[in-house]
RNA sequence: CGGGGCGUAGCGCAGCCUGGUAGCGCACCUGCCUUGGGCGCAGGGGGUCGGGCGUUCAAAUCGCCCCGCCCCGACCA
């Protein structure tokens, strides 16, 4: 392509409004323009790449005998009733009316719609296993756009949907899941986590998530880089540290004292001089119809995600101060189990075995110091402490860092919740009428493109791996008034489109300082620069990555990037 | 939905406090010049100052209301 021909708007400066590198250098590279918050138009250089990521997808999925449809993005809500997700989205679904009063939504996703196709088609086990897949815009009407293409409120998705007749199949389909991410992500050149995900509600038996390591991100992971071990934090077990001070022996009664305004943890730890984790936390919560009070070493964090498995709940909140005061006898910054009888008492593994703790009175300004769990109070034991970064690993002992990270794709056993509530049904070898079990599988486009340009990119712009760049190579003819570059310039075009490559031609009448900078902003991967060193018949080839430069003759150039090229796609 | 910030030319910003001719840099157009890292010189075009209502002889500037965008939090199959 002719530069000169092309509308590639890159900016000198990076607009006000992007906080995160990738939204600053997408919109400086000329890749995006915003047409309302989380809604973005995709240009020339940003189509380019989507066009590429989304072949290598294509290429992937279909080697696992996974077979593309295109269902539709406009959905009936009867469909989403039916699942029960309908009311379960809530304000994230884009919802509308048609001419009849209708309601319809735009998709978020299409475990529903698969399911529907199946239920009407599938009728033996003959048939199965199945894996289907598309590649289709989804909307979300999220609370919060951001980051540039990071949040969105449309944006491409492959989700894939597996259909077995049995568990044993659903694990071989989560299998092959599983090996075509990583075959994607490595061929994206990506650099990525594969994490332990928390499988929520949904009768999920297993879960993971593919994550890049990111400032941007807004999912914390926790990893052991001693054995490898990754979970996201919301289902990261560890190893807790030890208390920082040792209990006191003896079997010793509680006994109360006087904490006049000391109600948090620091406050009370400051002022008994002992460490937070010689207190015990007391939450006091709502769950359902459940009144609970859940404790934790006072230096430790509850996971609200271990709480809900622990007591089998969706949801819970904090309990309101006068319901606290009411079942408590007193106000938060005091409170305790001991003397409770009417809420059911969850306490966090690390307490087991804890003697002569302090935890508060149940009466305001006053605390206990000899708590003992077990004697002066009998809890039920979860595992509910949100894993810290300093923890022990569970598997090996090394230690846990935690990393903030971009989810970029997932994969989950469903297992029969769409299958049931939607009546999927088929006969199997006895005749009997039997509900087959669903995986669904997603992948991210956009952020395949956006966690690239965080992982890679330099003062000067955007590096992107080559498989997944807009061009292979740019050919930069110094100065466009020389006839002799301009002519070689072009040549080199030729064959170098004869060689298959990817190929850009700056053929604008520009300032060279001005075609590098827009080379290199955009990071294509390989720039031939036609200039002084043509009369020895020389061009110099220069990488983006490192900027190394190397000169080549004119007439072995073609073959040379084409070379560097197959190289890195392979 | 709570908290904060911003909205003036395509982009980055000043002007607003203290009301009176809308400005700077970059980009854009024309000409000359220049050609190895966002040249130089000269000339030029482009703005409902986010919107509405109000105060005033007069509003980008003061007041009220609304909208949009960004950030933090909440939320996030």
């Amino acid at each position: 392509m002719y530069w000169s021909k092309l509308f590639i708007p890159t900016l000198r400066e990076t607009p006000a409004e992007a906080e995160v590198i990738s939204h600053q250098l997408l919109l400086r590279g000329g890749y995006i323009r915003q047409l309302s918050a989380g809604i973005y138009s995709y240009l020339l250089p940003a189509q380019r790449s989507m066009l590429k990521i989304t072949a290598i997808v294509r290429e992937e999925m279909d080697r696992i005998g996974a077979q593309e449809f295109l269902l539709p993005a406009l959905h009936p809500a009867e469909v989403w009733q039916e699942s029960g997700r309908w009311e379960l989205m809530g304000d994230n679904m884009f919802r509308l009316k048609d001419r009849n009063g209708r309601w319809l939504c735009l998709g978020m996703t299409h475990e529903e719609i698969m399911t529907v196709l199946a239920r009407g088609e599938l009728r033996s086990y003959k048939q199965l296993p199945q894996i289907w897949y598309q590649i289709q815009t989804k909307f979300r009407d999220e609370p919060r756009p951001k980051s540039g293409l990071m949040r969105v409120r449309q944006f491409t998705m492959k989700d894939s949907y597996s259909f077995d007749l049995d568990p044993a199949g659903l694990d071989a389909a989560y299998e092959k899941h599983r090996r075509a991410y990583e075959r994607i992500f490595d061929r994206c050149g990506l650099e990525y986590l594969t994490v332990e995900a928390h499988s929520g509600a949904m009768g999920g038996s297993q879960s993971q998530e593919f994550m890049v390591a990111s400032d941007a991100g807004e999912d914390l992971v926790a990893r052991c880089k001693n054995c490898g071990y990754a979970a996201n934090l919301e289902k990261a077990t560890s190893v807790a540290q030890a208390p920082a001070a040792a209990d006191p022996e003896g079997d010793l009664e509680p006994e109360e004292f006087h904490t006049p305004n000391r109600k948090t943890i620091a406050e009370v730890a400051e002022f008994t001089g002992l460490p937070e984790s010689s207190q015990m936390k007391s939450l006091v919560l709502s769950a359902g119809d459940q009144r609970v009070l859940a404790l934790l070493r006072g230096d430790h964090q509850l996971s609200e995600t271990k709480f809900c498995t622990a007591l089998g709940v969706k949801e819970f909140r904090p309990a309101h101060p006068e319901e606290i005061h009411q079942w408590m006898g007193a106000d938060a910054g005091s409170l305790g189990p001991v003397g409770i009888n009417d809420l059911r008492i969850v306490a966090d593994e690390a307490l087991r075995g804890r003697r002569n703790m302090i935890a508060g009175a149940n009466r305001n300004d006053y605390h206990l110091r000899n708590v003992t769990p077990g004697e002066d109070f009998q809890p039920e034991y979860f595992d509910l402490r949100q894993a810290a970064a300093g923890d022990g690993c569970a598997h090996c002992g090394g230690t846990l860092e935690l990393v903030k990270a971009v989810e970029i794709g997932h994969i989950f056993k469903l297992g029969y919740k769409y299958s049931e509530s939607m009546g999927l049904r088929v006969l199997n070898e006895a005749g009997q009428e039997v509900t087959p079990i669903m995986g669904s599988y997603g992948i991210g486009l956009e952020r395949i493109l956006s966690t690239a340009i965080d992982l890679y990119h330099d003062k000067d712009g955007i590096v992107l791996p080559v498989p997944i760049a807009p061009f292979e190579v740019v050919i930069t003819p110094v100065n466009t008034n020389d006839a002799g570059q301009k002519a070689a310039a072009g040549k080199l075009y030729g064959e170098l489109k004869a060689a298959g490559l990817d190929v850009l031609f700056d053929d604008r009448d520009e300032r060279p300082g001005v075609k590098f900078k827009d080379a290199d902003l955009i990071g294509i991967p390989y720039r031939i620069t036609v200039g002084k060193k043509l009369p020895q018949g020389l061009v110099e080839v220069v990488e983006r990555k490192g900027k190394a430069s190397v000169d080549v003759k004119v007439e072995e150039v073609a073959a040379f990037v084409a070379a560097k090229v197959g190289a890195a796609k392979a």
